[in-house]
DNA sequence: GAAAGTACTTTGTTTGTCAAAGTTAATGGA
DNA sequence: TCCATTAACTTTGACAAACAAAGTACTTTC
């Protein structure tokens, strides 16, 4: 009896971070704001949490200004989107395990 | 755009408890020895997560003798069964919704 | 009688999480 | 020109979680 989670990944194991991931594999880019309002955090804890998976180099971050306002546009690195894939397969290896 | 992990359950975040829920669901019941080697685990660490699942009442204890022995066996209650199988569909969904 | 096994609890360190406050730099309004 | 506001952080500090290691109590095996 084996438990698939060798591809388990701890940088996404805080469900806040699962969720930052997971909106910018959808979206290619995302701005902090948005972001901030999305997932309903204070900017000290997003921010925390994206620079966690800019050490990892999951995330890059792009800032620029739309019109004369900065924005800091955040997306994934191709390193960060083959570790969350990998790190979905894992789950849901254990997923399917569950149902059979 | 909506994440969907209105689900997701704090319980279930750590990955050794993702384990222990796994094997316990799968296994119906599993003795402390037995998982504390297959999960690699200190007793301390182990015994202390399985007490948080306890604690939320997911998980449960049967304390008998093997020939001289004493013998643990933990296994999942059925509220423990339902709150994994929402975490499961919380996490599957979001995988879905990575695939479109 | 010593060593080892079972199933913990306790201790202490390290790491993680978070809100709140502080920071820097720019802009818009009174 | 001064003040408030916005953006995007960083810092601080409190608290919780995670973990290894050591300790405990009781029993069995050598």
């Amino acid at each position: 009896m084996k438990i698939s989670l060798d591809q388990f990944d701890k940088a996404f194991e805080n469900r806040i971070r699962l969720q930052i991931m997971s909106v910018l594999v959808a979206n290619e880019s995302y701005d902090f704001n948005s972001l901030k309002e999305l997932l309903d955090l204070t900017d000290g804890n997003l921010a925390s949490h994206l620079k966690a998976l800019e050490k990892e180099e999951y995330m890059q971050v792009q800032k620029s200004f739309i019109g004369r306002k900065p924005n800091t546009r955040y997306s994934v690195t191709e390193k960060g989107r083959a570790a969350f894939k990998r790190h979905l397969q894992a789950l849901e290896n254990l997923i399917k395990q569950q149902k059979k």
